[in-house]
DNA sequence: TCCGAACATGTGAACGTACACATACCCGAT
DNA sequence: ATCGGGTATGTGTACGTTCACATGTTCGGA
């Protein structure tokens, strides 16, 4: 019977009870070159049989490297970023990394700063933006982060280094659904404007619709929420000046059918929708929803090798570009 | 023009600069007492001028707590583990403690083990498990973990220290609003049986039916997805031995409304359907879906009150309870 | 005027690890 | 036998902070 353990074991209880020098355990546990075979496993025995563990503040302290990412993010019960945090969790893990996470409530520039510095606090090597809004950057700029960053942007920013989910494309390929379908006068439901993502599909709808010389109805602008959608979608009704609906997000695409159907107008007969993201219910909504699919295990996974790279020394600029990709379903139909 | 600083600013820098000593500025970040208020100030001043941060990692080193709250979770891209995440991530915050999370992909028992291990390996002064399931008891037991826990959990478990939704109750909640309406055929289509939560909601589910002396229809034992939902919807058409059915959460209640839909039945004329979390799109399905509310915030907000309060020497034992609550919607109505 | 207590500040250690460098060991070629 | 060079291992130190303790300083009361 032992007396009780007040301390962790360390590095140098190992060397003693394995009757090496501490430095030999240091090498064991980095897997340096040049280690005795034998020595090693005698070490690792008795790492295994006292459950030692590195201690790794003092590793960070030695090395100044704290082995963390942070991760600035907003939307996080959302089905997009939150899939994508977890991507990033695992990729980061694999990497012997940690994450620490912030995730934006209320979008003043004060809370955005705090968070940024929380973050920097935490001695993060490296940042990821997650659903990005604008002022996120102008915080960055402003505390003079000095720490690689990866943005899931999606804009013409031309920030050197941002994995480019290619929002403009996927808007456009969305309208240009609708306006094959021989649609003319399309609104949009925008997400808030200073989100990054939603000005960009915002970007596209314009964009597609200018170039066919349509009618442009002025935007909606939501907050992405289904509730939204479905409010937007009573307040559209009164005009019916519109047979199409292109909604920012697939939530909110979800607000408008309730809205629609339930004061008569049949989706798509009457009214197209189109949605944008594809989680993973949109194909069971009724009807099922037309879409733009994002991939956002990709993104995240992506967004980590970049980050991880640009932190070991790697001096690639060019910019990922994902493509997102329209899924056409029931919720859109030719204009009669 | 100064040289390139090539090193961060240390406790040191600063005290030299203020011209105090080093444990002075210690002092004054600790929020000590007796510091002449004249010289917090200026210390305080020259932490700002230079931009000065504690090094965390030191910090831990000396003080031997990481000031990290690990949480292992599952399902983080569903709304309900999500949004508790969040609210837990802020409320660490809050305190001064950051979040390190495991999400488990697999639910089988080596990659549970490894996930409770990374976050042993990372010092984490507590422990929150989101969404247990079973196995991750058998885990923490056998790694006999020592540090305090905190588990959302549901059942009658016992843990000394969780935070317990009474599912049951919501269970039963739903299943008693379907036999009140009439239904007497009822069927449940389950949450995967390793996890506590779709355990404890089949129990509920099965208590109530039995005290109605109803017929038991075997439980269908679904993955929580959407896509589930919809087949499994498909599978119980031929037999149209019921009139309700009883989805242990929302997604999978969300499939099962597309699959009755697609084969002309009508809900809530020909079937009733009930889900289970009430997330912020269940009022827009159609049609808008009877469920069960979690505040999910809530809970995680006091799963980090708990734990805090565990870590900081607390001893109250008693488990908090939260009671979920029915919401009546357009899904179900009177069997005639 | 002096003393003691409360207050304010300073000094020496320790936390557990990795890095730089020093040393011991082994083997083959001279 | 001796030397050189690779391989294996050991010793000293630094990282930045907090804690325990020591010292200096101020102020009211005898």
């Amino acid at each position: 019977m032992e007396t009780e353990r007040v301390r962790a074991p360390n590095i140098r209880d190992v060397a003693r009870l394995a009757g090496v020098s501490y430095q030999t355990v240091s090498r064991v546990l980095n897997n340096s070159e040049s280690i005795r075979p034998s020595t090693k496993q005698r070490v690792l025995e008795v790492i295994a049989e006292i459950g030692y563990r590195p201690n790794q503040a003092a590793r960070a302290l030695v090395t100044s490297k704290s082995r963390t990412l942070g991760v600035l993010s907003a939307q996080t019960a959302h089905y997009g970023p939150a899939t994508s945090l977890q991507v990033i969790e695992a990729a980061a893990r694999a990497a012997g990394y940690m994450i620490s996470t912030t995730n934006l409530i209320s979008s003043d520039y004060e809370s955005i700063v705090e968070s940024v510095e929380y973050l920097i606090n935490q001695a993060v090597e490296g940042l990821v933006v997650i659903s990005p809004q604008v002022l996120v950057f102008d915080a960055i700029k402003e505390l003079s982060v000095t720490i690689p960053i990866v943005t899931l942007d999606s804009s013409g920013r031309k920030e050197p280094r941002s994995l480019s989910v290619d929002q403009i494309a996927g808007a456009k390929a969305a309208t240009r659904h609708l306006i094959d379908l021989g649609h003319t006068e399309i609104v949009h439901l925008a997400g808030p404007q200073d989100w990054i993502e939603a000005d960009a599909r915002m970007q596209g709808f314009l964009d597609e619709v200018n170039d066919a010389d349509l009618r442009t109805h002025p935007p909606l602008l939501g907050d992405w929420t289904a509730e939204f959608g479905y409010h937007a979608g009573r307040e559209l009704l009164p005009y019916r000046d519109f047979t199409a609906v292109f909604a920012a997000n697939d939530q909110m695409a979800l607000g408008l059918l309730h809205a629609f159907r339930e004061s008569g107008l049949d989706v798509p007969r009457d009214v197209s929708v189109v949605g944008f993201d594809d989680i993973p219910e949109a194909r069971h909504y009724w009807p099922p929803l037309t879409t733009v699919r994002q991939d956002f295990a990709q993104i995240g996974h992506r967004a980590v090798e970049l980050l991880l790279e640009e932190i070991s020394g790697g001096t690639r600029t060019e910019t990922a570009r994902i493509l997102p990709k329209l899924i056409v379903r029931g919720s859109t139909a030719f204009h009669t």
